[in-house]
RNA sequence: AGCGGGGUGGGGCAGCCAGGAGUGCCCGUCGGGCUCAUAACCCGAAGGUCAAAGGUUCAAAUCCUUUCCCCGCUACCA
């Protein structure tokens, strides 16, 4: 018999803070929240995970030009980003940052360890450096006549002592394991890890004498820690690794690592490595996402066409935004984010789909059957029919969520709010009610009641408020994930909140201006 | 150069891995129905040789080969 572990551990990347959280980082902290908030209705333990990366020279430099200590420097930047995930209803059970005692510990901790365990070793690092930018560049990164990448100027080959992580050691153990596996999802990002490591892996610089504001190497402090092997490392030191061991132990391994595909080499890789020469288990998956780009375009300094996620979703809703994102792009493709489709989402799908069958659902009890849910008794064939199928879908969507395919599930869970504005159609509640038909009426009234309770169980992860306000004008409260594989759950008599608009259509011109004179001010 | 991804009705996308009548979603166009509802909802129609060629198969958008066109990745800034 397998036990099932009854605890799930989701983690973002940490976020380097030099910068304002974007739509990028956004997107992949919305999608932790719908996993974690799925798992949780699920029933179970959920430990979902982010934070902040603090340390590396960027930090220290933009530090330094604001007259600042990095330290104080931080902690005014990292409360900008506690506020955008509450702002987006995220609901991380931990937030770490790299600068915590706790984490800087349980590296140096880390670090001794495989050190003694052998896959540590002090040697010479050799590249490209460009003075300026105080940067090392791999040699396929620099500009025409080994130029910086960054800046333009004429980089030097330097070397410097550095500690290196035995990484050649395990290219068989990781090969072995990501190609026998589903390790790294989506398949596409596997087939380009597999092909990296079968190019060989080389050691991992692992510190720095060049930069000072890191952790310092425990045996050697004139080297700093290299940061990716520091906020790598976060995954564990963030659930008690080093203090709360016996935290760590019930939450450890991590079932998804989330990240953009730009950094999967490290989370397959680098990270698996680590974990492996410290003797700790795999994590289960690690998913890399697509990339955003806005209206088109890649999101560019030059093009300054970044799109701050707040302000989109002050202007529409946090919900219509995380709707729209996990909607519009397949999780694992690169999609794009663009106004004219986020408000015809909003218009066709949110308000006309989904909220207009509620509120046409909600007034006609109301208007029928004084606010008091009616029960079925005597049902059609066409009750059946919306019954079987929303129970289909339900079961559908839930296979859907489990496997990351969430613009599938979106798009089953409107399946079902098309079958029942359909059903409403088909069956003529007001005729039956002209006709005085009160138990066909009445079964129509339930059916639509179930199929919206349903409805609202299953978008709980993505749109939560929006399933709140359903489950509010429905007058029922919802627990578990399950309750959305069963019929017929409602209360006989059960009272119908008030009937009020779900989503308000938008008209995107008026949008549109608003958005320039908003500019203009 | 190597490796990977993509090219699907007027626009934007799913579908492809586990082949089965071009199946679906959002928008647009045209026509109809309905009135409970957020000028919403429902039905129907026009529109595609599923990039091109060849192959496998009873059957290919889906598998294989080749060609053309787009786009990524090729590590130690994060």
């Amino acid at each position: 018999m397998v036990t099932v572990k009854n605890t799930y551990y989701v983690t973002t990347p940490l976020y380097y803070v030099n910068a304002k959280p974007h739509i990028g980082s956004a997107y992949t902290t919305l999608a932790a929240d719908i996993i974690a908030r799925f798992q949780r209705l699920k029933g179970k333990k959920v430990f979902f995970l982010t934070g902040t990366d603090e340390h590396g020279e960027k930090i220290s430099k933009a530090a330094e030009e604001k007259g600042k200590q990095p330290k104080e420097f931080l902690d005014e930047l990292v409360p900008f980003y506690t506020d955008y995930w509450k702002k987006l209803n995220i609901s991380y059970d931990g937030f770490i940052r790299t600068t915590d005692l706790m984490h800087e510990k349980a590296v140096i901790k880390f670090f001794k360890k495989v050190y003694e365990n052998g896959d540590i070793y002090l040697g010479e690092y050799e590249g490209y450096y460009c003075v300026p930018c105080e940067t090392y560049y791999s040699e396929t990164q620099l500009q025409g006549e080994k130029n910086c990448p960054s800046c333009g100027k004429k980089t030097q080959l330097m070397r410097e002592q550095s500690y290196f992580f035995k990484l050649s050691k395990y290219e068989q153990a990781l090969l072995g394991y990501i190609e026998s596996t589903d390790f790294v999802l989506p398949e596409s990002r596997k087939n380009e890890i597999v092909n990296f490591i079968k190019q060989g892996l080389q050691d991992l610089s692992i510190s720095r004498t060049s930069i000072k504001w890191g952790i310092p190497v425990p045996m050697d402090k004139s080297h700093v820690i290299y940061v990716w092997f520091d906020a790598l490392l976060n995954y564990i030191t963030g659930i008690g690794y080093g203090s709360n061991s016996k935290q760590f132990k019930s939450i450890w391994p991590a079932d998804v690592h989330l990240m953009g595909k730009e950094i999967v080499r490290f989370h397959a890789v680098i990270w698996p490595a680590m974990l492996l020469a410290a003797g700790l288990d795999l994590p289960k998956k690690v998913f890399g996402h697509g990339w955003l780009t806005v209206e088109g375009e890649k999101m560019s300094k030059s093009k300054g066409n970044f799109i701050d996620p707040i302000e989109v979703t002050e202007k529409y809703s946090v919900d219509a935004f995380r709707y729209f994102l996990f909607r519009e792009i397949p999780f694992g493709s690169d999609g794009d984010y663009s106004e004219k489709a986020l408000v015809q989402r909003i218009n066709s799908e949110l308000a006309d789909g989904l909220g207009n069958l509620l509120n046409r659902t909600v007034v006609m009890v109301e208007k029928y059957f004084e606010g008091k849910i009616p029960h079925a008794v005597n049902i059609s064939k066409q009750d059946k029919e919306l019954r079987d199928f929303t129970l289909k879908k339900s079961e559908e969507t839930d296979k859907l969520i489990e496997a990351l395919e969430f613009h599938r599930a979106l798009s089953s869970i409107w399946e079902i709010i098309n079958a029942s504005n359909k059903y409403i159609n088909d069956q003529k509640p007001w005729e039956l009610a002209k006709a005085d038909k009160k138990e066909e009426l009445g079964n129509v009234l339930a059916s639509l009641s179930e199929s919206l309770r349903i409805t609202s169980i299953l978008l709980a992860p993505f749109i939560p408020e929006t399933s709140e306000k359903i489950q509010k004008q429905l007058g029922i409260e919802v627990k578990k994930f399950d309750e959305a594989f069963k019929w017929n759950l409602i209360q006989k008599g059960t009272k119908t909140g008030k009937a009020e608009i779900l989503f308000r259509k938008v008209e995107l011109e008026k949008a549109g201006k608003e958005k320039k004179e908003k500019e203009s001010t």
